[in-house]
DNA sequence: GACACTGTCAATTATTAGTTTACAGTCATT
DNA sequence: AATGACTGTAAACTAATAATTGACAGTGTC
């Protein structure tokens, strides 16, 4: 069963972030400055209203000590099962196209 | 021995796509209908001078049989690795100010 | 009451994914 | 040798969006 027959999408990273920088007594203010990103953004991105980008993922990476890709696969994780969505009916199509080539 | 420590960039997601229509024997031309694209997308996509987005991982993941995630990792991978050498630097000081702390 | 931080929004800027149009080239078949 | 299908590449454009900055109303605490 992968992730995109769910009909829960999955944890968005954010709440994944808040969780870590509660553990390393972090404010967000404070993080972001360790970031070098502005409080408004890192508040974006816990909220789940900005997404963590290659850049980001390599920052919050190194500030939480456990590397890019977590966090990457998080967002993509994320980004695909919100788009699997939107694109249901086209991906259906290619898969038809696909079976009669 | 992670992937970031390497001096060389991981192959980048063309090379094996171009593979995968070579082995359905289909043409950019066709394989582009097939994904809802224009042929000069998918021929930078090829080249290397294109991502490969969410939206088109899961196109190609559909077409090719194996899901979206194997394209849409070669991607971050390929991103994360660039982006590592550009931010170099900053990463460090990062490191640096989390070691004080 | 001052101070540090939070939550949120609006405006702006810079970047970029993807389309379309265009042109020159290859390769096969008739 | 001409036609037709596909390739490689480039420029111009549009639409979307990541990230910054400034602003303002809060909360909690020393």
């Amino acid at each position: 069963m992968d992730i995109f027959s769910r009909d829960v999408p999955p944890t968005h990273p954010g709440v994944i972030l808040a969780e870590a920088l509660e553990n390393m007594n972090l404010k967000i203010m404070p993080a972001a400055s360790l970031l070098g990103t502005s409080r408004q953004t890192l508040h974006k991105i816990i909220r789940g209203d900005a997404p963590i980008t290659p850049p980001m993922a390599l920052k919050i990476g190194t500030l939480c000590g456990n590397g890019p890709n977590l966090w990457i696969n998080m967002q993509t994780n994320h980004d695909l099962w919100h788009e699997a969505r939107r694109m249901r009916r086209e991906i259906e199509g290619i898969e038809k196209a696909v079976a009669g080539r």
